[in-house]
DNA sequence: ATGCCTGCAAAGCCTTTGCATCTGC
DNA sequence: GCAGATGCAAAGGCTTTGCAGGCAT
């Protein structure tokens, strides 16, 4: 078993937290990179990488690794599922509680939705050999 | 109206679209790379990847954007799903006509399959309005 | 005092691109 | 012949990492 090392709670780590949950737009590491920096002008990019990494291992927030775009992040953890702009990687909320909508109509967080991208997780043959 | 350019055949990308169909292992842009290499010691991975992406344009292969990992490339364009591995990255085939599987017991492709992964694709307010 | 964390900068990985040359049509 | 494609190499975008010093506990 391997012991996890101590969180400490540095004003870096405090005000990333504070800045993603303000916000309901799924920044990217650098866009919250540029509003840590208002408060904290000295932080380093490095270090929101770093602080987002460990509040996602910890599940305080979500890493987001939508397909084929930059990585985004979620100060939300409650269930819900998330939608893509195809032109501009944007994205928005939608609620894990609602009835299966028409995707030609239907409309959550001011997208247009029309698609579904779905791929199941798992674990290979050689790799579950190996755990 | 855009005229779309005149594809030609050049070794090359027949090389490329006979290997990947060849296989079933959704290969990368570089592991196709080293398998095309053998055949033509003298391509670059410059063109490996404007070969796939125009092959995928035309529709005649399936480029994989899977979430949080590097691309891949699929030479089978029938409907089908696909399962990664969590651990090594690794991409198999399911079979869009299967039934709803039981996840937890569920093995397709030599996968343990325990997750499912979702996404809307859409278009944003912003980008809709500028069309 | 300890060892986790930081800023900085460099490196890493995957992918795209500029350019001179070559080649399919 | 000419547009499109190639090889090579460099650059680009995003992310991770090594290191010396700094700070929470």
């Amino acid at each position: 078993m391997t012991a996890s090392p101590k969180r400490r709670m540095t004003s870096q780590r405090r005000i990333i937290l504070e800045e993603l949950r303000k916000t309901k737009s799924h920044p990217t590491a650098d866009e919250l990179y540029v509003v840590a920096r208002k408060r904290l002008p000295r932080i380093s990019l490095g270090t929101v990488y770093r602080n987002l990494d460990q509040l996602a291992e910890t599940g305080e927030i979500l890493k987001l690794e939508m397909c084929g775009s930059q990585k985004r992040f979620d100060g939300s953890t409650h269930d819900h599922f998330h939608v893509r702009c195809r032109i501009c990687g944007r994205v928005g909320d939608v609620d894990a509680t609602l009835s299966l909508p028409d995707l030609d109509r239907f409309k959550a967080d001011q997208f247009e939705i029309n698609g579904l991208y779905m791929e199941f997780v798992g674990t290979c043959a050689g790799c579950e050999s190996r755990e």
